[in-house]
DNA sequence: GAACCTGTAATCACAAAGATTACATGATAA
DNA sequence: TTATCATGTAATCTTTGTGATTACAGGTTC
């Protein structure tokens, strides 16, 4: 079980487009080719950034833009913006305990609350998280290593 | 994206095993009958939390007991029994940045402490709770609507 | 209008999860 | 000791989700 690639590939993105923003066009061909994926992937992952106001894109020539500065965009609102985990939660309850056992009956609701406990410890983690805190890590390992 | 349902499988099992002990005798049939899948997949999960020292299984007519008390076994112990998520994190990462890439270089250096403190973040949450809270919780339910 | 970009539908390949059948192995009770 | 019943596990199948790719429609800019 692992968090889609479209994450980090989206975090990468918006990383990419704030550092090339002053030098290159950045498209979704350019940034295909520094994620090392297709254009369509990135395409529909922009997308997703931009309904949620994240970025904004023009069609022709124009590229790529930030909508907010990378210190406003937490790792929440990427993770959010992707819908890595939909609304059934981050736990897949078995769907058919059986309701003539005491037990099969009640489980689900005694679970429900810890479980939801433990997305929100996650999430809520995440949301101290921004972009602005990965930039500035990719920009001073570019200035020690290259 | 989900945790797999194993999970709460296995928390069921051990609950209805610590609920059944004295009334019943706890064969993976009897589970699956509780739990609402087959008797193999119950037997899978008995086996990791087996390996894991938190049930005992004896072959013959004997059934299943619990290895520890339900307030010594957590979330965690079972999500790791169950290896939930692997070595490998629960973030997967892009596998392919481009190298020549200053961003694709360094993307990957960059994010992985912050990702690997919110599966931190979950994981502790997950250390926090153990069976004995959904068990006291199970039984208050059938105490209350039977 | 030419050139270039995004938007998106339609496939395809691959992997993981869950369900199921079948059978070997081990333990207990009579 | 043998019949009975449980677990252990290999093998198969279906379903679902992810990621990759092709193809083309729709906009924008020069």
């Amino acid at each position: 079980m692992q968090i889609t690639s479209r994450f980090t590939i989206a975090v990468h993105i918006i990383t990419a487009i704030d550092y090339f923003k002053d030098s290159e066009t950045v498209t979704s061909n350019f940034l295909a080719g520094s994620v090392g994926t297709n254009p369509v992937i990135i395409r529909t992952v922009m997308g997703k950034l931009k309904d949620a106001s994240i970025i904004e894109i023009s069609q022709g020539k124009s590229g790529i833009a930030l909508a907010k500065k990378l210190s406003d965009i937490t790792f929440y609102d990427v993770y959010k913006a992707l819908d890595c985990v939909d609304e059934a939660g981050l736990f897949h309850f078995h769907e058919e305990p059986n309701i003539d056992c005491p037990v099969g009956r009640n489980i689900h609701s005694a679970m429900e609350a810890e479980l939801q406990s433990i997305q929100d410890a996650m999430e809520n983690r995440m949301k101290e998280i921004t972009i602005a805190d990965i930039a500035d890590d990719v920009r001073e390992k570019i200035r020690i290593a290259g």
